[in-house]
RNA sequence: GCCCAGAUAGCUCAGUUGGUAGAGCAGUGGACUGAAAAUCCACGUGUCGCUGGUUCGAUUCCGGCUCUGGGCA
């Protein structure tokens, strides 16, 4: 199945969430969230995911479907959420993607998997045993061996990647670079239109995500946290690791202030919000939308109309 | 008013036995193919508070001043 899609994308706070309801709702569409944290149930306010009120009787997809002890990766994330596009466009809806992880929104759009090798598996057990006996130098030797390229490509303290480079010989007896280059020449799955928002002044930007921060605080994100540890889930959760959650932690375990808390979360929203750009500048493919000082969403509805429409979406 | 300690990068501070200075954090840029809100990398010129003096040379030593802490009255 293949056919036409709309990617909203943009760093965090920009606005995706209501630009994508507000399309859905004049196109006919359906919004598949592509956000790594939002998919899971109960972290709510600390993720900004949308409410039913936000939604506004737009369907939406792969929000707060997983348990938060689970752990999804962008590949269980794709082959969940390529069916249900499929579904939509097999109804004849226009599916949505909006979401601010990268890896995710491109697992789909491109739509032809990973090498195998997971989290939890056997073998990436025993690469991680092995990283904290003798450290990377050893695995990155064998990498070496087997991989020259992307033993050359990685950085020697990139542990993660080396170690997953090196899981995706072990596991399919082919390389990582073989399986990239082969993925990379094939068409991707959907003809997607991306659609970009940003803010065109940084400290715009800066401002808003402050603000939003301080709102999740008075919305009862202490509470939220405090929720999801009384349920018994694991500090070492994947979820927990999403920007709020984490620093919170820290408070209910009287290592810091709700104050540092705080200001800690509204850094980290920054740099998260930096890097988001920072993927999504190498997709040459995006419409961009700027800001000036507020977001102006009747706006962006009708320059996004427009996009579409050139890009011949209905 | 007196005494003591500070004053160096946006912030916190180190340092120069006298030859114009460097860490962490922040910031900026980049990477990213099964943890991605994760992870990793690169980038450091600033009147060394001001002002005199000593010196070939002072951010460094000496004096004065200003400001900030703390103490004594």
């Amino acid at each position: 199945m293949s056919g036409k899609i709309v990617c909203v994308v943009g760093p965090t706070a920009c606005g995706k969430t209501t630009l994508a309801v507000e399309l859905a709702k004049r196109y006919g569409g359906e919004v598949v969230s592509a956000d790594s944290m939002q998919i899971y149930r109960g972290l709510t306010i600390g993720t900004a995911a949308p409410t039913e009120a936000e939604m506004d009787g737009v369907p939406h997809h792969m929000v707060a479907v997983a348990e938060p002890e689970e752990q999804w990766s962008a590949a269980r994330y794709a082959q969940a959420a390529i069916p249900i596009v499929d579904g939509i466009l097999a109804r004849g809806g226009l599916p949505i993607l909006a979401g601010g992880t990268g890896l995710w929104l491109d697992a789909v759009v491109r739509g032809h998997g990973f090498a195998a090798g997971r989290a939890g598996g056997e073998i990436r057990r025993r690469l991680q045993a092995r990283l904290e006996r003798e450290g990377v130098a050893p695995l990155l030797a064998e990498l070496r061996q087997v991989d020259p390229e992307s033993a050359g490509r990685l950085h020697p303290a990139d542990e993660k990647r080396i170690l997953r480079a090196l899981e995706v010989w072990l596991e399919t007896g082919k390389t990582i670079t073989a399986h990239n280059e082969e993925t990379r020449a094939l068409p991707p799955r959907y003809d997607a239109v991306w659609i970009g928002l940003q803010f065109a002044d940084r400290q715009d930007m800066r401002d808003l995500i402050d603000r939003r921060v301080d709102d999740m605080v008075e919305r009862g994100l202490l509470e939220e946290v405090r929720a999801l540890l009384a349920r018994g889930l694991p500090r070492s959760a994947t979820c927990m690791q999403a920007i709020g959650y984490k620093e919170f932690l820290g408070v209910l375990e009287g290592v810091r202030t709700e104050a540092e808390a705080v200001a800690e979360i509204k850094l980290r929203s920054r740099q998260y919000a930096k890097r988001q750009l920072t993927w999504l500048r190498r997709n040459p493919d995006i419409h961009w939308i700027y800001w000036e000082k507020e977001r102006d969403f009747a706006k962006a509805l009708r320059v996004s109309t427009e996009i579409l429409s050139a890009a011949g979406v209905c």
